[in-house]
DNA sequence: ATATACACGACTAATTTAGTCGTAAATAGT
DNA sequence: ACTATTTACGACTAAATTAGTCGTGTATAT
């Protein structure tokens, strides 16, 4: 419960790779697929969700990999797991409208108050928080 | 990602309902369960794992029921989500010793810091921040 | 006795997450 | 041009978790 993904886990430990790599240097999946000991291809999937969103850029062919293209300043753990896995909440009715149990509902207030301190605390945290 | 169950969701509505009950009244998980829709058998373990810790008190046999026997202010959702989903982390390693890549990992730190983060909202927010 | 209500383990179903596979496209080196 | 390398990505299967149900037992008020 309250749990995040492997495939976040993947990337936030791939992402700090990056950010402890020399600037520019390229790196590829397979290197820090075989580091860190992770399933190649569900790395794979995360950073391509990572380049996607223009977090890192992707070069093809040989001697090709990923570099990180934004400050980790910048990027925030709402963007991060927002990225990777969709809109952050403890329960659904905090973006869906679609409950049907919303009129009976009593404790949709205090669910809203616990989302937006978790999302403080995700906005404030950057990637670059993550480095040391 | 990120999200709690069910289970908890409704446990809460139910301890909402309770607190908002004349003090000694005994409420029946059926009428919980029905004013709320939600599915009763579920419900039922729920109030029977706080009963079991001793949030609530049940009364059996007819105009029997549950009633709350601590003060809400002392209930806080550590409590809360420990006692009805056990151990609350964004990731195992946080409790298990037994992770098979822990000397390649990386981000142990700063998870242990987005873990400590989220205890802390949790720590301050008792049953009682619910009820309004 | 009987009906009501909690207790609880075993079970099944549904959903989500994890991981794999096949194929395509770009590109560097030869 | 050919080959090896590397990203891109959708489809798929497997595993794990969560949700929900069922059967049986125990206490108790009437």
């Amino acid at each position: 419960m309250l749990k995040i993904t492997r495939k976040a886990e993947y990337a936030l430990i791939a992402l700090r790779h990056l950010i402890s790599v020399k600037d520019g240097k390229l790196v590829t999946v397979k290197e820090i697929s075989t580091q860190y000991e992770i399933p190649q291809e569900l790395l794979a999937k995360a950073l391509q969700q990572l380049a996607r969103a223009k977090v890192i850029e992707a070069t093809k062919g040989p001697s090709g990999g990923y570099k990180l293209v934004r400050d980790p300043h910048e990027i925030n753990m709402t963007n991060f797991f927002e990225i990777l896995e969709g809109p952050m909440g403890i329960m659904d009715c905090y973006f869906d409208s679609g409950c049907n149990q919303l009129s009976a509902c009593n404790i949709r207030t205090p669910i809203n108050r616990i989302n937006d301190s978790i999302r403080t605390i995700f906005d404030k945290m950057t990637l670059a928080d993550i480095t040391y």
